[in-house]
DNA sequence: CAACTGACTCACT
DNA sequence: TAGTGAGCCAGTT
């Protein structure tokens, strides 16, 4: 089941945010305030952390862990910030003292809002 | 329906 | 640079 079609059961606002983590391509990372930002408000980036913290789909339909503050920390994770760490460094972010390069790794939030 | 919670952010010190 | 407080929102109690 594609992550385009998990419409039912779902608040709306749930569904978006998925939808738009589906979009991160290995290897970027992007901060909850954009992902919230693209949905219609900076403002939801603390209900988008919630959303994600209830995600019920595997990573490789919506990679979760490539969403991280803003500062560059890396944030939470629902199986520990630790796991979240090494798959994007596994991924290729480059990650320095626990602080992601965002110079680098952070994507172009245009690239979230077309596409889709 | 009011109060709380949490994978957040920003301004200020 | 690090720590604190207030603001914000969707969900859950």
């Amino acid at each position: 089941m594609p992550v385009s079609d998990f419409n039912s059961k779902l608040s709306n606002f749930k569904k978006r945010v998925y939808e738009i983590v589906s979009k991160i391509p290995k290897g970027y990372v992007a901060s909850y305030s954009q992902i919230a930002e693209v949905i219609g408000s900076k403002n939801y980036a603390r209900a988008v952390g919630n959303a994600l913290h209830v995600n019920p789909f595997p990573r490789e339909e919506v990679p979760c862990h490539r969403v991280v503050k803003s500062n560059g920390e890396v944030g939470g994770y629902a199986y520990g910030s630790y796991v979240k760490t090494n798959m994007l460094i596994e991924e290729g972010v480059e990650i320095i003292n626990g602080k992601i390069n965002l110079e680098k790794n952070l994507i172009n939030i245009n690239l979230l809002k077309n596409r889709g």
